[in-house]
DNA sequence: TCTGGGGTCCTAGGACCC
DNA sequence: TCTGGGGTCCTAGGACCC
């Protein structure tokens, strides 16, 4: 049996854990740039407020129901995901972290009391980290997220014992609620008279290979209860990385974005020096805002391939701006930009270049010493100058939390 | 005024190899 | 007059996830 434990309403709780005035009242966290709505509490979604909806558009309903509204503070709900994940590694020794909040527990061994094992595991994960979570219990994966939307409508629990209770769940299931099924295929299948999970596993194979591929068998397998989807306790390393972001106020200057451009470009280099990486290929992109119809529309991105695979932010940001510089149009206000490195490989193995003239050594030295300093002093407390000190582009972040559990100077106080 | 960010996997088709 | 067969690798695009 696999469980699926989720983190409820997961940024929202997390503030909860400081906030403990907030239990019971309508909260929302937002989106990076306050743009829109990413958790929220059950009274936020009884008053009404969407996932994924833009902010501004509610500004009344916010005020007239004193909701109350954070930006997204990832320190905190990293370290608190972390948190949860090592307690939940303490019950369970097949634990596959999912997401920052979510993880699939493999329970052979507990099969006797699924009920209270999985009570006690709720209780105490609250009690050890401050966050309540759901667990879902089934013979698959995809059946133990389906068990855990049910937990979520109920106390927390479910359970799928037998083929009575799934087949009794899956014909409760809408289609698109269905893992690996998203808005396209749904609308397929919503065409063809397929509006439950049940319909789905009804389908014939032929139908589903030619339309969904080898991904419609898995699901369509996985809901008759046979699991083809195994538990993966490998954090795999990632094979791309990304850093984008939408400017805090829209610009035309290229100094400001190459300013952004080099600062993705070395916090790039950071997330690639963390897991030990190093890239082959890197893409640069700039856009302007796609929801102002009056400015003039552009979006353009440009890739290199790098003479040798690397980590080093003085590198990666020579190229970014290099990159830049080809796609930048004076005629137009960006609203966005990012960069994005791929062709990753372990940079033990990397391949070299006979006529690399980069002093690669010595800026590998270089790079550790910065990222030590960085990390005990704060991030970018040293960095490259073209990164610039200026606040223009940077995001939009006025409802930030504290970093309660990373750092000593926004530790919680008490009053007594 | 204001609309997020960061990933994965699969497949088809083209380039290329012997 | 007549011009094969069987592969691999890479990339772009489209789907999905949180």
């Amino acid at each position: 049996m696999f469980a699926l434990v989720d983190c409820n309403n997961f940024y929202v709780s997390c503030e909860r854990v400081f906030r403990p005035d907030l239990n019971n009242k309508p909260v929302v966290v937002l989106s990076n740039n306050d743009g829109c709505i990413i958790s929220r509490s059950e009274e936020a979604k009884v008053i009404g407020l969407k996932m994924a909806e833009p902010i501004f558009q509610r500004t009344k309903l916010v005020k007239e129901r004193g909701v109350h509204v954070f930006s997204s503070n990832y320190t905190l709900y990293g370290d608190l995901s972390q948190r949860v994940m090592e307690t939940l590694k303490s019950v369970c020794t097949h634990v596959e972290i999912y997401s920052i909040d979510e993880a699939f527990l493999s329970l052979t061994g507990v099969e006797d009391n699924l009920f209270d094992w999985a009570y006690n595991v709720k209780k105490y994960v609250r009690r050890a980290t401050g966050i309540p979570i759901s667990i879902g219990i089934a013979p698959t994966k995809t059946l133990a997220k389906i068990a855990n939307k049910a937990a979520k409508q109920g106390n927390g629990i479910f359970i799928v014992r037998n083929d009575r209770h799934r087949d009794c769940m899956i014909r409760n299931t809408a289609i698109e609620k269905v893992w690996g099924v998203g808005r396209q295929y749904s609308k397929l299948l919503l065409r063809i008279g397929v509006k439950t999970a049940y319909d789905f596993s009804q389908l014939q194979d032929t139908w589903l290979r030619s339309k969904m591929k080898m991904m419609g068998l898995r699901i369509k397998k996985e809901l008759h209860g046979e699991s083809c989807i195994p538990l993966d306790m490998i954090i795999p390393s990632k094979k791309a990385i990304a850093t984008t972001r939408a400017f805090g106020k829209k610009t035309k200057d290229i100094k400001l974005l190459k300013e952004a451009v080099s600062t993705y470009a070395a916090r790039c280099g950071e997330k690639l020096r963390k897991q030990k990486s190093v890239a082959n290929l890197m893409t640069v992109f700039i856009h302007t805002d796609p929801f102002n119809s009056n400015d003039l529309q552009y979006n353009k991105s440009k890739s290199i391939t790098l003479p040798v695979a690397s980590n080093c932010s003085q590198e990666l940001i020579r190229y970014a701006l290099l990159l830049l510089d080809e796609i930048y149009d004076t005629a137009y206000i960006y609203k966005k930009a990012g960069v994005i490195v791929e062709g990753l490989e372990t940079q033990e193995v990397c391949q070299s270049n006979l006529f690399d003239k980069f002093a690669r050594i010595r800026y590998k030295k270089l790079s550790i010493i910065i990222d030590g300093l960085n990390k005990n002093f704060g991030r970018d407390k040293v960095k490259i100058a073209i990164q610039g000190t200026g606040k223009e582009w940077k995001l939009r972040q006025e409802k930030l939390s504290k970093r309660y559990t990373t750092n000593w100077n926004e530790i919680l106080e008490v009053k007594v």
